[in-house]
DNA sequence: AGGCTAATGACAGCCGCTGACAATTGACAA
DNA sequence: TTGTCAATTGTCAGCGGCTGTCATTAGCCT
């Protein structure tokens, strides 16, 4: 951010990110084209796929700057925690910390409410499950190293993030069909889906 | 498949779909365009579309005939298993009638193949977890009417079966990865992966 | 000030995909 | 058998996402 350059390029992204987001959440995804976005900000479109690899990059660039800080939260978690408390403890620290990140680029209200054009939008969905895949395999190797374990030899941490992401996935998808749409809901929902997850898998679902 | 007219449909459906996983795992999925689908039959690109909503459908229709087999024998689990262990043998005993359900339309080696295809190409990976989630949603269904609970209520079955699909899309794509690339290679994997998915989740890893 | 490099715009073109309409071909009854 | 109706297909035109190329502009650095 020190030369004029750099801040000229970094003001043209946001600009780009705002404007798609903006159009995505009021006009839908598929009715936005990327010559409306670029016209938004007065740039062409070739340079709109030179910030973003393509249409749905932008659609998911909150997210995945979402996903970083939850990265580095499992990283920052102390070694002694049992793998799936760090996990449980670094998603619901993310989400204290999610307001100021988000609003340096847009108001969190956007941010929300492209959860629901994600989950309404089968392409963005598939993009969308894709990078979860990819954050889940980084998180294996965080957590692999953190235990001292191979990776290659040993199933177990890709297994222990691919379970803690599907029910990730769950209360996400049931959060966004829901009435009080925000950030304390779905606090609440992540702590009572990860803890009937277990009970779940073992336990007779028929009342006793 | 009564008519002249259902049974020529029938036939150029195989034949687009037998052309295009033949392209897709020769020359690759993105290096393959429509027109060259549709060329190989001797049709429009315009009748391909007929067939197949887009060129990820054709790329994921043999496996959706699979899943599609999947979710019967689920249904066909008797009742008194617990939904883990109906879901555990559903998957094993799709396994082995898989052959006979593809080598109706393709080789299996084709088959086989066209999962690499997939775990290569980031929009067909993509679009695959899209479908497994969809999957999911109607297996748990299944599961839910099974043990007789309502799905708004309960999030049980959802996040049952979403942790039983996590599992196997870990098995799917270490799979994928080796050397023996084979049904009884799966079969194996399959089974010591759900084996160690509970353990990897409550017990600590570090060796004691 | 002037040369260098990075960022942008303009243009052409490929590919996936869709709507519309005309031509063809099988189904079915008179 | 033939004529009518409906289903299938081909053709064409066009949109939108995306990329390569090259000329132009604008910040950087001495």
């Amino acid at each position: 951010m020190e030369t004029l350059r750099e801040r000229k390029k970094q003001r043209t992204r946001d600009a780009l990110l705002r404007s798609a987001v903006e159009l995505f959440t009021t006009r839908g995804y598929e009715r936005t084209t990327v010559d409306d976005i670029a016209a938004a900000v007065d740039v062409s479109q070739r340079t709109f796929f030179r910030y973003f690899a393509g249409k749905d990059e932008a659609a998911l660039a909150l997210h995945d700057l979402v996903t970083e800080r939850f990265i580095e939260a499992v990283r920052a978690r102390p070694a002694h925690e049992a793998p799936m408390e760090a996990l449980r403890r670094a998603v619901l620290g993310s989400w204290d910390t999610l307001n100021e990140i988000v609003e340096e680029v847009v108001p969190l209200e956007w941010f929300l409410r492209m959860y629901r054009v994600i989950e309404e939008t089968p392409v963005l969905l598939a993009a969308h499950l894709r990078h979860s895949e990819e954050t889940e395999e980084t998180i294996a190797r965080v957590l692999a190293e953190r235990e001292g374990l191979d990776m290659d030899a040993d199933p177990r941490p890709r297994l222990a993030v691919a379970v803690f992401g599907a029910v990730m996935r769950v209360t996400e998808r049931q959060w966004t069909r829901r009435e009080d749409f925000d950030l304390e809901a779905m606090r609440e929902l992540t702590i009572t889906y990860l803890e009937q997850a277990g009970p779940a898998l073992t336990d007779s679902w028929r009342t006793h």
